[in-house]
Formats: structure tokens, C-alpha cells, sequence
DNA sequence: CCCTGATTCGC
DNA sequence: GCGAATCAGG
């Protein structure tokens, strides 16, 4: 990992926004510990930890070679019925990512054309907070709407429940305006902060 | 189980 | 300095 100082930049960010160090990661697409070991040699603010380090030995890195020649095998199950069912699914992913341009953008984006303004945030395992702010809308029968719907992963992949929000997306964007304010992440003016 | 963050220590 | 391995709590 190349920690320049733009990363660094976001790294600090992202920890000051409170984000989780795995969160942090996907979004920089380096893994937790990473985020971590570089939080803390940044010396950067802590955030609340459950865990008090209390005293207790760990090989630590790399003890693959350690093998434990403790012996008494007692343990001779294998339990044929255990099959290691799929653990983490590789389910086909939806594309939740890279919102498309509709193709038919009557008025165009309302944004600025300077483009990147924001960026799809990653794919939305685990929403932040979807915020149940349904209010009451008065919508007993949408029918049936075949125009775009918000596609809004609602649940796991996979999972039965698993469905897409469905709500009529913002003009031109794969997502309702509930979820278009957490699916994008504006770029933030690093003014105060290129440093 | 999953998640979380913190620390250690080989590289 | 880096981060995987590991620990440890929820």
C-alpha cells in the first residue's frame, strides 16, 4: 500500500467521519487491518473499543510455522452432516455499482458537468442507516410502474427477502432520492485539508 | 457465526 | 513503515 498524502488524506477522513476501519477499507479497497495499523501510527483518535487489551500472550504474525505439538487427539468427529454450506456466497451481485446514465436523460443532470462531483459509494452491504423516514405517503396502489425502479439492494443477496427497493428513482440515477443520499458519496472539499 | 477495533511483530 | 495474524469484546 502506497500511504501518499492523498490517501492519507481520505484515510483521515473517513476515521474522523467515524466510519468502521473495515468500511474505511473497502472504500480505499485495502483490508481493516491496514486502516487500522495506519491509524494508529498516525496516531490518530481512537474510536470506541470494546476490547481492553488485558494480559494475555499472542504469537502474533506469522506463527503459521508455530504448530503446537500438543498431542491427545480426543477429538476424532467428523460429522458428515457439517458440510460447510456457503459460507459467504458469491451470489451474482446485482449491479448495484456504477449507476448507468439513463439513456434517456430528458434533463440531463441537474449537477454540475464538472463530473466527478461525487462517486458510487461501495456496494451497499450494509447500509449505513437506510432510515425507516417512510413517512406515510399516500401511495395505497402504485400498481404496477414499469418505469426504472430504484435498485436499492434491500437485504442479503441470496437470502430469500432479498429484493430491491423499488422506489422511482431520481431522474437519470439508478436510485430513489432516499436511497441516492447515502448510495452517493459527495466528494468532500478537501480545502482545509490538502495539507 | 457475524461484526468491531487494537496490538504484535515478521517483513 | 507496513499489514497479516491474532486477540478480544459485542
Amino acid at each position: 500500500m502506497e500511504w501518499t498524502e492523498e490517501t492519507i488524506s481520505r484515510l483521515r477522513e473517513l476515521w474522523a467521519e467515524g466510519l468502521s476501519t473495515a468500511e474505511i477499507g473497502r472504500r480505499l479497497s485495502i483490508t481493516k487491518n491496514a486502516v487500522v495499523g495506519k491509524a494508529h501510527r498516525l496516531s490518530l483518535p481512537p474510536r470506541p473499543s470494546p476490547i481492553r487489551r488485558g494480559e494475555k500472550k499472542q504469537p502474533a504474525a506469522t506463527p503459521k510455522a508455530a504448530a503446537p505439538a500438543a498431542a491427545s487427539p480426543t477429538k476424532a468427529e467428523a460429522t458428515p452432516e457439517q458440510t460447510v454450506q456457503a459460507v459467504t456466497a458469491p451470489v451474482a451481485a446485482p449491479q448495484v455499482e456504477k449507476p448507468a446514465q439513463a439513456a434517456t436523460a430528458p434533463q440531463a443532470a441537474p449537477e454540475k458537468p464538472a463530473a466527478k462531483v461525487e462517486k458510487p459509494a461501495a456496494a451497499p452491504r450494509t447500509p449505513a442507516r437506510p432510515k425507516p423516514a417512510i413517512s406515510r405517503i399516500s401511495d395505497p396502489e402504485p400498481k404496477k410502474r414499469r418505469g426504472p425502479t430504484c435498485c436499492w439492494p434491500i437485504g442479503d443477496p441470496g437470502t430469500p427477502g432479498f429484493h430491491f427497493c423499488g422506489a422511482t428513482p431520481l431522474p437519470g440515477k439508478p436510485y430513489c432520492a432516499e436511497h441516492a443520499q447515502i448510495a452517493y458519496v459527495k466528494l468532500r472539499d478537501r480545502r482545509d485539508n490538502v495539507a
